[in-house]
DNA sequence: ACAACTGTAACTAAAATTATTATAGTAATG
DNA sequence: CATTACTATAATAATTTTAGTTACAGTTGT
């Protein structure tokens, strides 16, 4: 199974901070720019929020990012919103059987093994910082002004 | 959310299928190494089957690998039972509003950072070799015999 | 005080995974 | 050649996770 849009929704959040930066926006603002309910817009700033990437004030529109986002990788990211789930990318299938030679030393194996591919996915996505991401925004925005 | 158990299940056989070579064992002697029914591990071995991995023969016990596990890799048990559902490792949130600039660009912005960081973990997962995995659990067996 | 928000909890809906039941078909064996 | 043991697969159910929604309490600024 995939990866949970979360992380997408919380990159596109951060992104609109950056590039309305002036503007105090409603969680009701954001959610129109996403596409979704301004409840999962406050339900992920406020994951964000509690990983330390934003502030918020509560009754006061208007999230904004506690450092240049030029220092906010997409790691960052992945687990202000996944939280525990970054621990374990690859699920193991729990007691296999213990008398077989198989069964008792499969969950190491896999465990090794499977830490060396969280890793490296782990390890590119903090060489992406968020605003690699803003420029590539608006770079299209550069290609196809509309604004 | 994680990537699903199929993969381990479908590694957990395979490395059955090595260890126990001139054995013909049953699917449900393998549901009972990983402690699970034996239509799942007929439906995973199935897929291994599709893939080219195994080769079964439909009414006789005991599938056999197709060629040296020192040449199959997790990639390719990876793919094998996550199928289309390899391509895309994050999920992106749909719809968002192509009146606003961020909504308009976040999905190509996206895209290409995402097959970065799942191009990383595929090729480490194509790295790993099944003997690999096999010896990591035949190194503990020596460490603890009681076969 | 009021209006406009945020922060959360609670509930619903939808999708995916795994387990299970059931059925049809293949093949080796006596 | 009928029986037995097994695979292949469809259909269903149970469990879990995600995302959307409703509801409401609390905060802020006017």
């Amino acid at each position: 199974m995939a990866i949970s849009s979360r992380l997408s929704v919380a990159i596109h959040i951060l992104a609109l901070l950056e590039v309305n930066k002036g503007t105090r926006m409603t969680s009701e603002f954001i959610a129109s720019s996403v596409n979704t309910n301004a409840v999962v817009v406050r339900r992920i700033m406020g994951m964000l929020n509690k990983a330390g990437l934003v502030t918020t004030n509560p009754g006061v529109a208007g999230a904004s990012l506690t450092r240049p986002i030029s220092q906010i990788t997409l790691l960052d990211v992945y687990r202000a919103v996944e939280g525990e789930g970054c621990d374990h990318l690859f699920s193991i299938h729990e007691k296999p059987n213990p008398k077989c030679l198989v069964g008792r030393n499969i969950q190491g194996a896999l465990e090794s093994k499977y830490s060396q591919a969280q890793s490296a996915m782990e390890n590119e996505l903090q060489k992406i910082t968020m605003d690699q991401v803003v420029m590539d925004i608006l770079k299209d925005a550069q290609a196809a002004p509309s604004n």
